[in-house]
DNA sequence: GTAAAAAATGAATGAGTATTCATTCATATT
DNA sequence: AATATGAATGAATACTCATTCATTTTTTAC
């Protein structure tokens, strides 16, 4: 009875609840968008009842800023993961990152949807911006300091530490999207070929 | 003649009207995002009444869905001109495409604002992935069809079209990311310089 | 085992907003 | 000038949904 109370229990620890609350929030905007999630569908979606997230959240604005937080966070962790565990040079440091970007993982139909959702709503969100603008600001230095030593190892020339990040970053980016706008049409492989197509070309010592 | 004249004046009137309501759907949504605009803030301001939208568009949802479909059209037109309007051979055409997306006129921020507010809901709304589909299917096409072109001109090696449309289509959508999330920070040169790294990087003979 | 605390419920509230429609207004037609 | 017609208004309506809160259920502490 004890163990079976325990397993079964109606209530769960705040944060493990929230955690809860902010996946259903996830499903909900891929599936109907932001401006169409109430918060009665996230409810609904977690099983529990009406007012639980007012309970939780405090707010629906809170909700959805905690949401993106959330993302944002998670992408950063897989983000220093992938860096950590990646071999030592410059060039395979820049590969994983790059590639990390199409990991299933990430690049999946429901986080990429709650992604434009918020970049929908950016412009007039300063909360929202500044979750994204960290994020993209951390991408993009990373980038771009790797990109600058595999140019002093390579000595490569007309090329710029700088172009390459900016190619790079909206490229995944922009891959993203067309994964979101034509699933049926997107292809993992060839979006991966395409960038190391793009990584080869200009930095061809380094990526044969 | 009076009767014609008469009756295109009425009818024109009509369209007027239309698009005016258009512009201002476009002005509330980069200013106040898509969720939050309402259409009382669209017919103010239009300087207009109250039941405006729902007279000229039947529905929120059906304006909505006209917006995109005119800025869809709007790209298109432009694209269109600018195919025709550039040099003969295929990286004068591909290069003016592709600078066609950073022009102001079109890499504007209000628009760019509101392609990503659709792109948010396009998840969830056929209507809009159906509109948005259609315009990147006639861009891809024919960035691979001219991309092949050269291709074949300059006997280029290790490198296909298909890839080079993924990489100068996600790229160019990603720019337009950047630009909405940092606008302080994105610069239309450097933006530019980046695409022509890449287009000299992966076709030399034709872009030094 | 009991009491206090915490978590959760779901009906009630009220603010906001899409839509309707009776009426007014402007212009064209006779 | 008189009439007809489409355009526009804005108050009224109907509805949705975030938020609140009194009540119930579950957990924790003693």
């Amino acid at each position: 009875m004890v163990a079976t109370a325990k397993t079964t229990r109606r209530t769960a620890r705040r944060e493990q609840r929230r955690q809860q609350l902010i996946d259903a929030t996830m499903k909900c905007i891929a599936r109907k968008g932001m401006g169409n999630t109430t918060l009665g569908d996230v409810a609904g979606e977690a099983g529990l009842s009406q007012g639980i997230v007012n309970l939780h959240f405090k707010s629906k604005d809170n909700l959805l800023a905690e949401t993106l937080r959330y993302l944002a966070d998670e992408y950063k962790s897989h983000f220093s993961k992938a860096y950590e565990k990646s071999g030592p040079g410059p060039a395979d440091k820049l590969l994983a990152l790059v590639e990390l970007d199409l990991r299933p993982s990430i690049c999946d139909r429901r986080k990429v949807a709650v992604w434009f959702a918020f970049w929908g709503e950016v412009q007039s969100r300063p909360t929202y911006r500044k979750i994204c603008d960290e994020r993209d600001q951390y991408y993009d230095d990373t980038i771009e300091r790797l990109a600058a030593e595999i140019i002093a190892e390579g000595d490569y020339q007309h090329i710029t530490a700088e172009s390459v990040a900016i190619v790079l970053n909206s490229m995944t980016n922009g891959l993203w999207l067309s994964f979101l706008i034509s699933p049926r049409t997107f292809d993992r492989q060839k979006a991966r070929d395409a960038l190391l197509g793009y990584l080869s070309s200009v930095f061809p010592k380094h990526f044969s």
